[in-house]
DNA sequence: TCCGGCGAAGTGTTACATCA
DNA sequence: GTGATGTAACACTTCGCCGG
């Protein structure tokens, strides 16, 4: 049995851990209502004489061998607990309550590791973030200018087919002939549904 | 001397296995 | 099948030691 308790799975220990929090967080009575504190029973190691007051702090051989057991495994089976404890001249249950507390503080270091981790890419993605602002700004002048720029030449293209022009291809292909490229102007009759009119192209980056 | 941090140990709860 | 019991894990808490 024991060792079937010491595979629970991950899942299980997340569900426990949810469970535990909701129990904290929502069963037990929070602000505005004073949690009651926990009594510890006073000196209680100190009748059996395994947890006296007086007895703290591991030694660092000790703690050089539990390091060093946690490293291999972060699980203690009850085999290896006895072992362990016989080894370090310690009862089973210190040995069991060093590796309780050691997880708990592996587990917050990882946490705080993780924590650091996303810091660092959300202030990256923030910097991305303002760089392609940025770029997008600049695009919208280049866009506008360019705008400005269509406008300016079908203005004058205007004035001028006003003016001369009587043919529907002269019309349409206004002012290409001006620079000698009167054959370029079919490219802009490809196809009803290709032709794209106008600064309608411009609205598509906007 | 005081105080905060750290670590050992206590407490309460849950999940699971076993047994009557 | 079911309730009682035991055990191990976890989160949270308490308490003593130690260094600044």
């Amino acid at each position: 049995m024991t060792t079937t308790i010491m595979n629970h799975n991950k899942v299980d220990q997340d569900h426990m851990a949810l469970l535990s929090q909701l129990y904290y967080t929502q069963m037990v009575p929070q602000q505005g209502e004073p949690k009651p504190r926990r009594r510890r029973k006073k000196n209680k190691g100190a009748e059996n004489g395994v947890t006296g007051a007086k007895k703290r702090k591991l030694s660092a051989d000790q703690v050089n061998l539990l390091e060093m057991n946690f490293g291999n495994e972060h699980k203690l089976e009850s085999e290896r607990k006895d072992k362990l404890a016989s080894e370090l001249g310690l009862d089973p249950r210190q040995v069991a309550v060093w590796f309780q507390n050691r997880r708990a503080r592996w587990k917050n270091k990882k946490l705080e590791e993780e924590y650091t981790k996303l810091k660092t890419a959300h202030e990256t993605n923030i910097i991305e973030k303002c760089r392609l602002e940025s770029e997008v700004l600049k695009l919208k002048e280049k866009l506008l200018e360019a705008e400005k720029e269509i406008q300016r030449l079908t203005e004058k293209i205007d004035g001028v087919s006003s003016n001369s022009c009587s043919s529907t291809l002269s019309m349409n292909t206004p002012f290409l002939g001006e620079f000698g490229m009167e054959g370029i102007g079919d490219i802009f009759y490809m196809s009803e549904t290709n032709y794209i009119h106008g600064m309608e192209w411009s609205n598509l980056y906007v």
